[in-house]
DNA sequence: ATAATAGGTCAATGCCGTTGACGTATTTTG
DNA sequence: CAAAATACGTCAACGGCATTGACCTATTAT
């Protein structure tokens, strides 16, 4: 429990506010840095009338294409009803496509249109211009140190 | 900047990805970092029948003590609508303290109250273990890689 | 035939945030 | 000092978005 050190009169704060400022930082850089990443695909998708969850959609069905709605479904974790929106939204925008799979007439496979596959590249390459920028200017040292934090810190989540 | 990448020696490499994989890894990964961060002081919160407002307003408050409600206001980005009702919960659940400002009777001055500095120390001390943990971990060149990686990104969301 | 599966849809609900409009103290200002 | 501005609280209506529940159609599997 590295709770709160409350420094005791006349003690020197050497060790432990150093430290301890380190921790605070990290938590308000990474709520920027995530700000700062997910700032650009926003506003494009905003100008479409489309949220997060469509990229969200896009960006699965861009790496997994032919992908069930049941699939998806479960991949996102959200309820049919929840996808069934944005799913028409986007196939009325011509952005994806439901055919029904040949070995069972029941399932709809998803697929990025030639439009959706430019919109995700869009988005995500905005994401990714982002990543190369700070990982050029930092480093490849840097980059690796970011990698190696990054995975102990998403191991705690059972990232797979 | 494809340039070589010098592993720290003594440095654990697991397979680094290259190139365009580094950057799409760098988003999921981001993610479950996020998500674990996130995920206890949630549980804790959820407990108390709390929601992340509540930890973010007992966290700024930890942070600068006997701040107005205005200020809390502005700083969260919500109107004051919504933060009437998180604010009045906290106070009755005894987190909080409302006080008129000395130098002015309209403010109201926001202060933790025991219980509350409590209850902080053990949600942002959940957060802070996560990345203790990680940056000891991944060493303390890592660390300042990690370091140097985020504040390139948070500079483009205007970091203050 | 019948049950199970994949999916779509309607309806009610809840949570959270928003804008708008007022009301009330309490400064500040002309 | 009267009037305007400030800091805060509150009521009301609304919108986005996700949830649960129920019911429906096709299409398999048994």
């Amino acid at each position: 429990m590295p709770a709160k050190t409350p420094v005791a009169k006349g003690t020197v704060r050497t060790s432990v506010p150093k430290g301890q400022a380190a921790l605070n930082e990290a938590w308000r850089v990474m709520h920027f840095a995530l700000r700062a990443v997910i700032a650009e695909p926003d506003r494009i998708l905003a100008t479409r009338g489309l949220t997060r969850m469509h990229h969200r959609v896009l960006f699965f069905v861009a790496h997994t294409p032919g992908m069930s709605v049941g699939e998806l479904q479960s991949t996102l974790d959200v309820t049919k009803q929840a996808l069934n929106a944005p799913l028409r939204q986007l196939q009325t925008q011509g952005l994806i496509e439901l055919a029904k799979a040949d070995h069972d007439a029941r399932v709809r496979e998803i697929r990025l249109t030639e439009q959706g596959a430019e919109l995700e590249a869009q988005l995500t390459g905005e994401q990714q211009r982002l990543f190369a920028d700070a990982f050029a200017k930092a480093g490849a040292q840097a980059h690796e140190g970011w990698r190696l934090v990054m995975m102990e810190l998403a191991r705690h989540a059972g990232m797979k």
